[in-house]
DNA sequence: CATATTCTATATTATTTTAGTAGGTATTTA
DNA sequence: TAAATACCTACTAAAATAATATAGAATATG
């Protein structure tokens, strides 16, 4: 049950803009070179995390992208639950429906016990406490 | 970060074996119907499952497969582990030279934070307690 | 000891998901 | 108006997943 690549690399990005937040526009391009991915990549992964108002972007010469919220107000939860779109470990978890046994299966509990514990501890951080920790060692 | 249905299915499976443990060989016909996954696909499943030594097979008439251990030796997560090939959110917990940044990678703290808490929760529940908590219902 | 029954092993195929690329369009600053 | 930048749509390639098929090996039982 690897996360893909996208909460991986999309994780990384805004980790890139959290730190350089109150800077202005970043541009893409100095983005994935510092991330070490590629441009068009990234253009995917920016588009949910507009949506879903966590980043905000500037067009024209000197635009760019940036944090739309302060990086103390954001989890790393949250981002990986929009790149990842939603977090659990299946899907019954999210709507017991998918299967006519949800109601009484054994195995859906404990899948929805490890979902909740995963969760809670991405949950737990945010990017700022993120890059504070990073400042410190 | 979904479980492969080979991990769902296969839980389902040897909570089928947990629960007629005991009762010898139990046919893989039988199982596969019970737990509505197919024969050939459950076979392929058992491989790991007896490589890892939880589960051992009869062939032959009245032949069949059970469990080696106890249910209550055996955890969920054992059984996971086994089918999933490793419980880790990013290759880079397990493996961190897959990066040649992961010594001071701000993510990879939180995807072994993030696994570990799963691994625990997945390891907290034997599959003997899991049927008792089924039978109170 | 013959045979039916069951597991075992290998190979193949189909489907879906993931990852990544390409090229053109819209907007804004200077 | 020209250059820089984000935005949008489509496409392709590769990998992982899911599932099926076929033939082989072991063994209990009559």
């Amino acid at each position: 049950m690897k996360l893909s690549t996208r909460s991986r690399y999309g994780t990384r990005m805004v980790l890139d803009m959290a730190k350089h937040y109150n800077e202005g526009p970043i541009q893409i391009g100095e983005i994935a070179q510092r991330v070490n991915v590629s441009v068009k990549y990234l253009e995917q992964l920016i588009i949910p995390l507009k949506k879903a108002d966590y980043v905000k972007s500037v067009r024209g010469p000197k635009g760019g992208h940036m944090l739309k919220k302060a990086p103390n107000e954001t989890t790393i939860g949250e981002i990986v639950n929009v790149l990842e779109g939603g977090i659990n470990l299946s899907e019954c978890v999210e709507n017991p429906d998918v299967c006519d046994k949800s109601k009484d299966c054994l195995a859906r509990g404990i899948w929805e016990g490890a979902t909740k514990a995963m969760y809670d501890k991405l949950n737990s951080m945010t990017l700022s406490e993120m890059i504070e920790c990073d400042k410190r060692v």
